[in-house]
DNA sequence: ACAAAGTAAGTGAACACTAACATACATTTT
DNA sequence: AAAATGTATGTTAGTGTTCACTTACTTTGT
């Protein structure tokens, strides 16, 4: 599935309008203003305003997957791992505010079936990720054995979700990379040995 | 602001059809089918469909706060007070899931400025109880001070909101308050000194 | 008799989406 | 070189559906 560059502007603003004035703000309408043309024009890009949105999430998820394979592999170490994974999202976040929305969506939107699949493809990429370095934490006894990876995993996602949310609900008022990564550091210190 | 029993009854269906379908799923026509009436008859009891979520998201705000204050009350030692505290939330969220949707329409909602308001509220009436509850520990010294009692009070949060989350896409097909009371625990062993 | 709580039948506005047609520009045919 | 054709990308002007909400009237219980 390849995104032609203009199809990948038009998933960008449907993202502004989301991650700005909430779900109910992306109507073909407003998405057609913002693109400078009329709401028949998105139908020449995609067939339905659900493939939007589907578009994005996928290609959202393929991205995350790259970044997170590719610093997983710059660094072996996993409490650096973990924590260079962690900065690498709230760069990405900072540069691309508009995703935000696919962090949150989850829970409340059940718009289609395939709108949930993407928002859970994108949570799967990420824990797998931190799972395994998780795990590979443990056996090199940097991470306490105590808890379950799991339950590590869980702790540390649920601790960055909740700064993403944070942030989002500020108007995206401080400095999310800064605190995020104070976050992180005293999370994993918790967990380390 | 009292509420009165017809009205909690539409609140309660309200929570519930968000809960179960999304958000979208929440309009006048289907509220009024659920409540066995006619959608003119919602308005009987309520100015307006934001009116609705208002009440729910007000009367949400308050039965938290009553119901934690009575459980700080009631556990005077910091650690069984945490623990107590979400054990009571996972209790509640069991017996009354339809209000789920308070804890996850935050952030992509946006629907309203009261809406946003009365979400907020609840954020901040259950921050301000754990927040206290972990400064007390820190001064006994039963938590960590490692670690400022904010970032302390962040970690709990997001593990709990992470864990809610959970449950509520897995279909609430598993305990919540047994998964909730572990997953705790380890958090909090891990702040404890 | 009166107030509370219901109904039937509508309102205009907003929604996602479509049909028919226009323009720009690259490629192919003559 | 000029004309014809094809394709991508726009426009105008709609479609039917669903939305939250209203008006006028009716029933029910005290």
């Amino acid at each position: 599935m390849d995104i032609k560059p203009r199809q990948l502007e038009i998933i960008e603003a449907a993202g502004q309008l989301v991650t700005e004035d909430g779900f109910a703000a992306l109507t073909t309408k407003r998405l057609a203003e913002r693109m400078h043309f009329t709401e028949a024009a998105l139908y020449r890009h995609f067939n339905s305003k659900e493939e939007i949105l589907v578009t994005m999430l996928h290609h959202l998820a393929s991205n995350i997957d790259e970044r997170l394979t590719s610093v997983a592999e710059a660094h072996p170490e996993p409490v650096e791992r973990v924590r260079a994974m962690f900065d690498s999202q709230f760069d990405y976040f900072q540069k691309n505010p508009q995703y935000l929305m696919a962090i949150f969506a989850t829970g409340v939107l059940e718009a289609s079936h395939a709108i949930d699949a993407g928002i859970e493809r994108i949570v799967v990429v990420k824990r797998r990720h931190l799972l395994s370095a998780i795990k590979d934490g443990q056996r090199s006894g940097a991470f306490t054995s105590d808890h379950p990876a799991d339950t590590l995993a869980h702790i540390i996602m649920g601790t960055f979700r909740l700064h993403m949310l944070q942030w989002r609900m500020s108007g995206r008022s401080f400095d999310v990379r800064k605190k995020g990564k104070a976050l992180i550091v005293a999370a994993l210190d918790l967990i380390t040995n």
